[in-house]
DNA sequence: ATGCAATTGCAAATCGTTTGCAATAATGGC
DNA sequence: GCCATTATTGCAAACGATTTGCAATTGCAT
């Protein structure tokens, strides 16, 4: 669901496109966010980009995320308790189950609920414009 | 769905088996709970609390929703962009579409969705604690 | 290469929420 | 009912995540 090859956008043109500039921080910055498997937070993201330039600072990624989820370029996640998480967006749409004991992040995905989704909407009246489903769980043993 | 006779709760009697004080404070705020249609932040349940007694302070207010919370007693919510929301517990599990135009929210249940939810984590592995399922979503004009 | 606006790093501000502490009030035993 | 013991309170200050003002730096169109 996160990797599959003809999905990964370019950022750079993205932005270009946006009209804004290119700089090095965002070149760093988004190079991180496309090579990444998981679904990291502003801090994971600093801490990675710190390793490639010292300088970059934890505002210009907290801009930057913004920037980005502004032109729909990553999805952001706020999973119960800690901060933003993201990923990046075009890929297909999914949907997120949470290990409350490790914290890890198993995306899946069911038409299925979707549809059932869109029809209790319907029948309030309503259009959805996006929407959240997240499951908390624990392993468990029986499979 | 939030209001149904039977399930309504007596708090003071939770609070009691919970061995801790029925306070004046915790009285009031129990007492706003009890009779709320709605899913009100802690800001808004001071705002009432105070009507009633303006010596209460919004920390009791965060204290009380907190303790309630893990009793089990009320369910907290944390709708995109917005704080905490709060609503009793007892009633029957139901999940929320939230306006984005007005913040009204509207709740609504689906047996299908909380069964697929199941199987989907099963076949993942896991056993679902709790789950989340929000939509977004703005007045259609054809119903 | 030059100039100007966009972007940066830094520190300080913000928002919702939590916490330390001394004052207050609820409860159980008399 | 009255006390003593503690839990609870109000207040102000701390908190963590995120945003912002500002002066210095940089990208990029000319
Ligand atoms: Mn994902
Ligand atoms: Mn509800
Ligand atoms: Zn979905
Ligand atoms: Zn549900």
């Amino acid at each position: 669901m996160t990797r599959t090859a003809i999905q990964k956008p370019d950022y750079e043109a993205e932005l270009r496109k946006a009209g804004v500039r290119i700089t090095r921080p965002r070149r760093i910055i988004v190079g991180i966010l496309t090579d990444t498997e998981d679904h990291p937070d502003a801090l994971e993201i600093f801490r990675r980009a710190v390793a490639i330039d010292s300088s970059i600072s934890l505002s210009t990624v907290y801009r930057t995320m913004k920037l980005l989820e502004g032109l729909g370029a990553i999805h952001r996640h706020a999973f119960e308790g800690g901060p933003s998480r993201f990923e990046q967006a075009g890929g297909d749409h999914h949907d997120h189950l949470i290990d409350i004991e490790t914290g890890d992040v198993i995306e899946f995905k069911s038409d299925r609920i979707e549809q059932l989704q869109n029809e209790i909407a319907r029948s309030l009246g309503y259009d959805i414009v996006h929407h959240r489903l997240e499951l908390y769980g624990r392993k468990c043993k029986v499979k």
